[in-house]
This record gives structure tokens, C-alpha cells and sequence, in this order.
DNA sequence: ACGAGGATGCTCT
DNA sequence: GAGCATCCTCGTG
């Protein structure tokens, strides 16, 4: 279980949320280690109004205010980021590109492969092996990440991110993102297609056109 | 199957 | 005070 290294990290965020479909985000826990295949993931850039680091960027210049918790996102490749939403669920996003620049990748969905006993035992509402992981907030309950993971190092146990199966390549498609009310037309978002474990969420632009023709609108 | 609504706490977009 | 990169439950069909 080698990890990604920084140079994996380091480089255009949408070229590293596509190949981290097919790796393995790695944890070693007290209760055993905890894996998954990632299936599913997020880009988000420093020129991006989804972005949470997006206010403290002035878009003219370039200069960035070094403060709050979005100024995390601009720290060396392979950082971990993790946040609190809707006061409940904790996700995890890996920065990317060189130190200064403000770019990550959000993990939305993994297939679990290891621990999976332990995993239904920190998410007692799981039914299948899919149910455990297909959600950004699911999988960081399944593998016990919350703020304590927050700033961590993910190139060294015991949370790293690993290629478990090289040589091997799978399909990826793009689209919309998920979730959000900026930044909703941006192809930012890469993943199996077809595969069980992927989130069973719609991409934002999708969701709000359903909901226009619901109300009586036309295209 | 699917949609509506609520929980809950941190950040400031 | 508003908004949020979510998930679960409960209602209806």
C-alpha cells in the first residue's frame, strides 16, 4: 500500500480528480484498515464561485487574504481538507497544486473493499456494501475521518490515498457538479458510469431545470 | 419510486 | 442572521 506521492497532488486539479478514479483512499484505524475504490469526485479551483476559498482571492490580481478556514486550501499538495456542512456531516477534499495556489478535490464516493465489517458498524444505516460510502458524507463516516483529519498530510499513513491496482484503467465521465447554487455549470465533477457506489445525487444544473419545468416553465 | 422537510453548527462566499 | 460541496425519515402513489 504505497502512497500517492506529493507529485501525484501537485499538478491541474482536474487532471488529479480524474485519475483518483480507480485509486484507494486508505485508512489505518485502531479498529483495522479501512478502504475503498474511489468512484466518484470533484474538482474545485481557485477561479471557481463554489470554491470556498473563492472570497479571499481578489480576481484581478491574484493576491490572496491568508485567512479563515478556505485560506487551508491554498497549503501544499496533499493536504487534507476537511469541513463540517449542514452542522452533521464532515467531508474530505485533498489539496492540490503548488503551495499558494488554491485548488482540491472533493471525494464524493467510494466502493469499500476493506474493514467493510467495521464500516457497517459506523454507519448502522447501511443495508448493502454501495450504502456505505456513496456520499461525500457517508464515506468520511464510514472510514471514521472528521476533524482530527483536518490539515493532515495524505501522502503518510495512517490516511493516504494508494494505487492498488496498477495498469489497470476504468471509464470515466464527466459532468455537472453536485449540491451546489455557484459555479453549477462547470464540468467539474468525474466518475464510473454505471457503477453501483457512485452518489445517487444530480448535478445541481439538472435538479434546478427539474425543478423550472415542475413549476410550469418552458426551455 | 420519489419528493418534501428537517436536523444542526460552523463560517461569513 | 443567512447559507451551506448532506443525509435520513416519513408521507404518498
Amino acid at each position: 500500500m504505497t502512497p500517492l506521492d506529493t507529485a501525484f497532488f501537485d499538478r491541474d486539479t482536474l487532471q488529479v480528480a480524474r485519475a483518483l478514479i480507480g485509486k484507494f483512499l486508505v485508512h489505518h484505524t485502531p479498529a483495522g484498515t479501512l478502504a475503498g475504490r474511489i468512484v466518484e469526485t470533484e474538482a474545485y479551483l481557485q477561479d471557481d464561485p463554489a470554491f470556498h476559498g473563492w472570497h479571499l482571492v481578489d480576481h484581478q490580481t491574484g493576491l490572496v487574504q491568508p485567512t479563515g478556514r478556505g485560506y487551508d486550501l491554498f497549503r501544499a499538495p496533499g493536504t487534507a481538507y476537511v469541513y463540517l456542512i449542514y452542522g452533521r456531516y464532515w467531508l474530505i477534499n485533498v489539496v492540490t497544486e503548488r503551495e499558494g495556489i488554491g485548488a482540491a478535490v472533493l471525494i464524493r464516493a467510494l466502493e469499500p473493499t476493506h474493514g467493510i465489517e467495521t464500516m457497517y458498524r459506523n454507519r448502522l444505516v447501511a443495508r448493502r456494501d454501495c450504502d456505505l460510502a456513496n456520499g461525500p458524507g457517508k464515506l468520511t463516516q464510514a472510514l471514521g475521518i472528521t476533524s482530527a483529519e483536518h490539515r493532515q498530510d495524505l501522502t503518510r499513513p495512517p490516511l493516504f490515498f494508494s494505487d492498488l491496482e496498477p495498469g489497470r484503467s476504468l471509464p470515466v465521465d464527466v459532468s455537472t457538479r453536485i449540491g451546489l447554487t455557484r459555479g453549477t455549470e462547470l464540468p467539474y465533477r468525474f466518475f464510473i458510469p454505471g457503477h453501483p457506489c457512485v452518489s445517487p445525487g444530480v448535478p445541481s444544473d439538472i435538479a434546478a431545470a427539474r425543478r423550472r419545468i415542475k413549476k410550469g416553465f418552458r426551455s
